[in-house]
Parts: structure tokens; sequence; C-alpha cells
DNA sequence: CTATAAGCGAGACGGTACGTCGCGTCTTAAT
DNA sequence: ATTAAGACGCGACGTACCGTCTCGCTTATAG
């Protein structure tokens, strides 16, 4: 895993009391035997493997144990359940997309939809994505994970695009309220990434060429309003 | 429930015979006891009841049956499991989603915008919704369920919509290729729908008046392109 | 079936009242469509089918229905249970027990347990013979219906091998105390009937005709005690 | 529970491979937590207050694990079945049952007939031992069980009396040849337990002083037969 | 170089829910 | 009134995972 760093480092206890500690990045420990980084690398392989073979509902802690060669109690000494753990063994697959330079603000976006709609394409991906953030409507702290792991991280790829584009004269340069360029940047990817998402998974329909051009030209119509 | 007809109609056991039939609208009974219509609404009244208590995680078939007055075998010979039971018990929901005409058609976008964001504020629609379309990512015939129950019913919305504008002069008349059309619609509602689901549930930031002021401000700046 | 007339004909329901009546040969029915016979031999024949597959544990009532072609309520306003409906099913074959004349009261004897140990190894029987018995642990009428069906017309062998003997002259005649001859009838039943069963059924141990031989010496000295 | 040695001792799954291991005495287990020997003994004892409230018929898995403040898996650990539980939780009943000396063959019978007329009037007893004995029939398995566990551990009570007897100078020594005693053996155990059960259970009469008296009578002459 | 402390594999544990099965009753329409 | 069909309320079944716990062992650092 990409070890996160930040809010839901640790839990509490009933008693109120800091439990040894989930996975956070840092070693509060000081004595006894290290924790096995092995383990850690066949657990989150383990956990993609069962995803792609089974699925969300059907992964179980056991089945990822077993497969990692771990005892249960291993996996549940870094992680608290399931969903932080696959949050965690699926973010990685999210840091892959890139922004490759086509040239032009409406190729660009065209590639980054269709690289996204290609993750989508992959069961694992697919179900793991929805899984989680189906938990997270009533699990805040996992919604924030969520949002670490993953959301924020790809906010690069709107903020990188969007320079381009500024470099290339495509769009205007930010203006003096930082405030504005930060909701544009919201608005945009929570545009570009719901409506991939809910063409893919929710209408069904393919995510192809074509309809990245549709969807980038409107788009690129609706920038020009802000202009 | 609105009792869906089409795809899940019955399915086939071990055995390749035909079993009763699941919940269809078809009625291929003629002899024995008919099945309660009561049963079926007091099925669907508890579990939108449960949802709201205790939310997707927690509702359990057991659970529905007993508030609803009725033995578990009567829900499972009805629905093949919680996913498909919930799908039903919260379609009703969406089919109250209204487009008041408010004279403009930015006006009318942000006002179906809040109304879906409201809806979306209930969590019993929220955590269902998102915990069946997350369920529907490795079961097809899940997904058609809700397409049908859900999806397709509210683009009514935006055909509705487009029409109003297109009176109003604010869009240009349907061209002679319906595909066109139809594509368009599509667009938009996938556009709509992708946005605020991404805003509400994963981004996790507010869907109010600015944003909805915002987002519709693109979204016309894009259909504008079209023209 | 044989009809059994007598003790177990009818039940009262909770209420006290006379319930249109359970198998019993008497017809206390003037209107309405008369019962079919042929639904009668249906079932019991199923029922000894279903014995015989599938054992008494797993014989359903159900079951019992589909095979005869039957509906299940018909099957319920004949017998009251599973229970009474195997007695029937199983009484008739105990009526085909005999007792051929042999020539001498110990080889009669040798005869008769090898018949009985015949029909033990019938798995429809023994299963459903001892089935029933266990049911009669903690129900009454049941012990009482399994008596008179099955038991008390069996007592007849005794009875007939008793005189056959007393004319051989290998028994004296009986005294005048009638009741000295019940208790010693009723008392040879129980020693060959259950030393049969429990050495086959419990023991499990065969009842060959080497046993019969050991058997039938033990029980003619047995005998030989109340000259 | 006495550990019971041999047969049954775990089973093979559908794919051949070992099973945990059901109750069998032996120890397999190296690795993991031990199973509690406190559960043992609480199932075993909630199993007989159940059987002595309910009945078998009445008696659930579920509620003897409530009662034993156990989970039911632990239960199904253990025991595969009821039937299989039940046969061990009552084969401590048989275990009471004792051969006081009384200074005669007969009146040893008399005791022990009477004894275990006493056992079958105990409700637990009659219908838990009838149960287990009518599923034997079609389960070879758990007729060894009973065997092991009930059946040969009372020989000792027809060994013991006929040493007695043997001191006594009431019946002659062994002859050379073992098997005729161990055939003499089986054949007044089987003759002594069949015709008890048989009169008590099936025939529903009263196994009292009376007929202890008349059946022992018998008994003795027949033993005189085999001098 | 021993003591202490945590990690680890294994698997039993108390729970909760599952989805199925059979029971015996009931509600239809058709004899 | 009886029949075939089949839905119904009920209760138990045996299984699957959950997350925790106890074992005996291993592997570190600290004294």
């Amino acid at each position: 895993m990409i070890p996160v760093t930040g809010a839901a480092t640790g839990h509490r206890d009933v008693l109120g009391g800091m439990v040894p500690a989930m996975h956070n990045g840092t070693s509060p420990k000081k004595t006894g035997r290290p924790r096995s980084a092995d383990a850690d690398r066949a657990i989150l392989d383990a956990t993609r493997a069962v995803l792609v073979e089974l699925g969300w509902g059907k992964l179980t802690m056991g089945d990822v144990a077993t497969r990692a060669g771990v005892a249960k109690t291993t996996l549940y000494r870094r992680w608290a359940g399931k969903s932080e753990l696959v949050v965690d063994a699926v973010a990685v697959l999210f840091d892959e997309l890139e922004l490759p330079d086509r040239g032009s603000l409406q190729a660009d976006i065209e590639g980054v939809v269709q690289q996204f709609a290609a993750l989508l394409a992959l069961p694992e991906a697919r179900t793991a994505l929805m899984a989680v953030v189906a938990e997270s409507t009533h699990d805040e702290a996992l919604r924030l994970r969520i949002r670490e792991a993953v959301v924020d991280r790809q906010k690069r790829l709107v903020v990188l695009g969007r320079r381009r584009a500024q470099e290339r004269g495509e769009l205007p340069p930010d203006g003096p309220d930082g405030a504005d360029t930060a909701t544009q940047i919201d608005l945009i990817f929570d545009v570009i990434a719901g409506a991939v998402v809910h063409r893919a998974l929710v209408s069904g329909e393919p995510v192809d060429a074509a309809w990245a051009r549709t969807f980038s030209t409107l788009l690129l119509g609706g920038l020009a309003a802000f202009r």
C-alpha cells in the first residue's frame, strides 16, 4: 500500500485509550517483534486478487488472510475492517491515472475521461470503489479516508490540465480570488468524475471515444461561460 | 411498489424448471391462493422504515419481515434478496422528484439539482441508493432493475425541462436526427445526476444554492456549444 | 389401508367440537362431494414408496401428497399427521406375518422369529416402526393406535402357536384361570418381539437360523418352568 | 460426557479432506486455541435439562446452546447433530444402573429388570433412547455410537450377574468354548433388555414386581436348558 | 544473555444473519 | 363438501463470517 498519513491514524478503543496503532505510517512502538512488511504486501495483494475473483460482497476477511498466508489476527492488527482494508488496496490503482499532454484542452479532457473509464472497466476497481463509497455514506471516518486516499489525490489531474490550458491560452489565467479558482477546480472534478461514473456504472452505457468527444465539447462550452 | 415489468421476470432453478416467479408484474399463476397485496405494501413500507432507522448495513430480512407482520418466507417468495427488495422500496422516493416551472432553464436546472440534493440528504435514500449501485457492479440483473426502476424513470425530468426550454426559445427545436436528441438527453442526465451525486457523496461538499447556480451556469454554457 | 375401527377415531379440536372425522371407518357425512377412495389408496402407496426411498426422517407430507397426485389438504383431512399416516401405511406389512405349521413348537417359534427378522430387514418397516414407537413415547393416542394396528393384531401368532402346541401335547391345556393364560401370552409376545427387535436393531447382530435356534431353546426351556 | 473412543472419529468432508474432528476422544489438534472443556460439560448438562423439560421432539440445538451459554456453532463443532448429542447426553444415565447382590440369581434378575424399568419411566430417558434408536435405523454411524456408548457398556450387568450365579453354584462354570459364553451373554442381554423395553414402551403395560417375577421365572427356566 | 514485549499462525469462541425446509392452516376456483 | 394448487405464519435448521480470544511459538530490543 501507499502508506496513508494523516487523519484516520489509529483509533480509540471503548475506554478512550489509544490502541497499539492501525495503519498510519507512524511507528509508536519501541520494543517487541516488529510487524512484518511482507505480511502487509501479501495482504494487499491478496485483497486485490480476491476482489477481482469474488467482488466486494463475497470478499471475506478470513479469505484474504488465508490467501495472504497470514492469520486473521494479523489482519485486524493493521486494519479496522473490510472497508479500510479495501480502500488502501484500491487507492493505488487510481494513482496510475496520468494526464499525457495531447496538445489541446479538449484532447486532454478526452484522454483523462477515457483513462478513468478504463479504470472503471476493471471489475475490482469498479466494485471496490462503489462499495467503499456506499459504506462511507454512514461512516464519516471512512469518507475522509476515501477522500484522502483517492479523491484529493486525483484532483492533481484537474489542476494540471487547467494549468496547461492556461499556458496554451485556452483558459484565462487565475483571477485574484483564490476561492473562485478552488471552486472551479472542485466543480470540474465533480462534473468529470461524476458524469463518467454515472455513465459507466449507473446508466451502464459505454464511455467510448464518441461520448468522450461529446462530453468534452459540453464541458469546454461550459468553461467558456466562466470567462 | 410500482410493479416493475420486464427483465428480472422469474428465474430458472438448478434443474432448469421455472420457479413460481419473483416480483415482475407478470402473473403466471392460475390456481392456488393468490399472493396478498397487503403483504407487498406492508413489506415495502417496513423496508423504508428500517432503512431510515438502521440504514442499509443493519437492515436484515428477518427484521423487515417481522415489522411487516409477515413471514420471512413470504419475503423471499417475492424478492431474491436484500438488494432487489431495497431497489423497489426506494424507487418510489425518486418518483417524487418534480420539475416545477420556474420560468427559465437555469432556474429549472437549479430547482431539480436542489430537489435531488434534498433526496440524497435523506439517509435512507443516500445509503440505499449507493448500496444497490455498488451491488449492481457485479450483478447485471440488478443493474437493469435499478435502471428500470430508478434511472430511466427520472429521465422524464430532463425531457420535460428541455421541452419547456424549447418552448421558451432558450433551446433550439429538435433537429431531424432523433439519435442526436437521445444522446444529448442521456448526456445531460449523466452530467447532472453524476455531478450532484459525486459532490454530495464522494466529495462530501454541500450542494447548496450557490453550487447549484455555478453548476447550472456551466451546464447552460455547455448546452450553447451544441447549438 | 386396513381401516382401523375404534379408539382414535376423529379428534376434538381446541374448542372441543367434533371435527369432520379423521380416518376411522365410520362415515358421518351426508351431503357434499364424497371423499375419493382412490386418494386413500394412492396416499398409502405413496407413503410406503417414500418410506423405502427416503426413510422416516426425510419423508415429508408434501412429498407424499405430490407423489400421490393429491393436495396436502386432502391428506390432512384424513390423517392428523405424519405418525398417524405412517402407522396405517406400515400396519399392513405386519399382517403378512404367518405361522406355517412346521410340526413342532420349536420349529414354529424359529419360523416366526425369522419371518419377523425378515420384516425388520426391510428399511421401510424397520425405520417406520421404530419412528412411530419413538413418537408414541410422548403421545398416548399414537401408542394406542400402534397397539391396535400392529401389536394386538400380531398376538394372534402367539395364540395360534400355543394352541397348536397344546394340540400336539407340547404344552399343557389352559388352566381354569383365564388371567394366567393372558399373562403368559403377553409375556411370550414381549419376549419374542422384544428380543428380536433388540437383537436386530439395537445390538445390530444378525437374526439368523443359528440365533433363532438358540433363542427358541431358551424360550422352550422357560415355558417348561410354567408347567 | 464419558469420551467415546473408537468408531466415529472425525469424518471426511465432500472433498475427502479431514475435518477438524467431531467428538471422539482423540485429539488431532496441535495448534490454535484448545476447545473448552467447560463448554462440553455445560452443553451436555443443558441437553439433559432440555430433554427433561421439553422432550426429544421439542429439543432444539439453538435452545441447548442458549441454555449452555454457548454459541450454536460451538455445538456443531463437537456434534454432527441432535442425535449424536443426545446419545452422549443420555449415555451417562445408563451408567447408573447397578446390580446389587440380592442373594440369588432370580432376585438379581428381578432387581435389574426393575431398575431398567425405572429408568425407562423417566420421560427424558425413554423418549431420547427410542428416538436415537429410530434414527439409527438409517444411520450406521449413529448405531455404532449407541452401541458403544450405551449397549456394550451395560453388558457388564449380565456378565456380573452370571459370575455371581456361577459362584453361588446356580449356573455351571463357563465351558471351554469362549464363543458359546459370549453368545449366551448376548442372548440374555437381548432377551432382558428387549422384553423390558417392549413391555414398557410398545405394549404399554407396567413392568412391576409381579411381571418381573414371572419374567425371571421364564428366563431362569430357559437358562436351565443350556446346562 | 536473559528478560520483556510485541508479533504471529492457528483455530476455538459468542454472536448475528443468512436462506431453506417442512409444518399445518388458509384461501382461491373448479368440480 | 371435496379437490388441486399454492400462499401463508411459524419455527428450526445448519452454514457463513464477523471480530475477539487464547494458545504456543518466534523475533526483536532493553537491561
